[in-house]
DNA sequence: GTCTCAGAATTGTCAGACAACCTGACAAGG
DNA sequence: CCTTGTCAGGTTGTCTGACAATTCTGAGAC
């Protein structure tokens, strides 16, 4: 696996060639749509609709709408279409006591973690800390303070658990998606997480944790009343 | 949700119809001939040839490829068509090591967990057993021995970990599908899968837990072992 | 032996079509 | 009034056929 900060695999490692497919471009642009709040959860995604507004065919949008219910984003009932889905209280529990776990898991190893992997946890702190301090976006302010919590299950040096993190997030998301009114929560929580961080530097891992859960319930708790409302 | 042994959602609750659509049964009958050992780990999966020889259209075959990159088994590469996975040492070590942070959630979670789900684990080991004593077929064997696994994380009470574990399941099946000759093992595995259960059932986690973790070990070993050689 | 290039094979995407199915409404009958 | 039968409209599930882009293959040239 390549690991960050433009490793050399081999002379060429750095380079990257966006190889995307108009499959993997149309499910990106409907996940956008969905975070950004330009489709409303539960709303009927339309495939003949869909492919002539974006001027693909309909196998195209059949394709990209099979990656966003693999995902999680929406639902597909037989003969019935599919839907964006709608972030029931029950789902962001479970969703935030699966985070928990990874998460959890993660932390738990900080002391045996590569430290690449470290240091990747302190880059994605910062970059989402700097975000802050310039008052980005609220979706970028989202997107950074998530993959920090990623960078978190990355500890654990799973790809497939970090896989299993980042879809958890993308549920997250589309549950954020329907709150925004969350946004301004977000510079309270850049503090939360560097104390976090400050904790793992001291090697109190046991201390991490609980601090850990406790914000995790707290988000999960202000996400499911926000929701409620 | 419905709970088990019939619950009464309404007077026809116990009713269930099979809705299975053609690319659900043509991915399905993918997934029978990799694990049964029909198409060996590497052959490239042809989209036309599979078409006429399962007697659906290229579109379907397309679609339940898709679903098979989904859960791992096997990989598409731009314009060079999909093959079946070829199992790692590397995969199976992250296998691994994300069922155990999987299972042993579930298994940290014994004393509060429901008790429906403490049952669950009773039930899928005693049909591990009994399939055992039967001396049923490999295949069987291994569906059985997985779905113990699989209960344990069940113990969390999270659907989505419990959909990690089945994926992460999938994903070891391959593998063991290339090392049929580990079979004879299957019967000494009931009786340490027996020990496991014994030391929940005294509430002794901690004891639980290592006795799962050297479990799980030995299991990652045995598998790169026989893939190795 | 290595390189180059035309042709075959395969995938990615498209257009059009049809049957199966769901939804809603309306009439018929208890 | 409530239930059932029927029909029209719209949507999905699947098929057929096609074409462009890309990759693989093998023969010929140096």
């Amino acid at each position: 696996m390549s690991s960050s900060s433009a490793a050399a695999d081999g002379p060429f490692g750095s380079l990257h060639l966006e190889h995307t497919s108009t499959v993997e471009r149309t499910a990106e642009e409907l996940r956008r749509a969905i975070f950004e709040g330009d489709i409303e959860s539960g709303t009927a995604l339309r495939e003949v609709a869909l492919a002539e507004s974006l001027g693909v065919s309909r196998p195209t949008v059949r394709e990209a709408l099979g990656i966003l219910v693999a995902e999680g984003l929406a639902t597909r009932e037989p003969h019935r279409g599919v839907h964006v889905s709608t972030p029931e209280a029950d789902s962001v529990r479970d969703v935030c006591r699966a985070r928990w776990v990874l998460e959890g898991a993660g932390v738990r190893r900080w002391r045996e973690a590569d430290p690449d992997l470290r240091n990747a946890v302190h880059e994605a702190l910062r970059a989402y800390t700097d975000a802050v301090a310039a008052e980005d976006t609220y979706q970028a302010l989202n997107s950074l303070h998530l993959a920090f919590h990623v960078s978190l299950v990355g500890l654990t040096g799973s790809p497939r658990l970090v896989a299993m993190a980042e879809n958890l997030v993308l549920e997250l998301k589309l549950a954020l998606a329907q709150v925004e009114r969350i946004a301004r929560n977000a510079h309270d929580q850049a503090d939360t997480h560097i104390a976090l961080v400050r904790l793992l530097d001291a090697d109190d891992v046991d201390a991490a944790l609980s601090f850990l859960q406790t914000h995790l319930e707290d988000a999960e708790r202000s996400i499911i009343r926000a929701l409620g409302h």
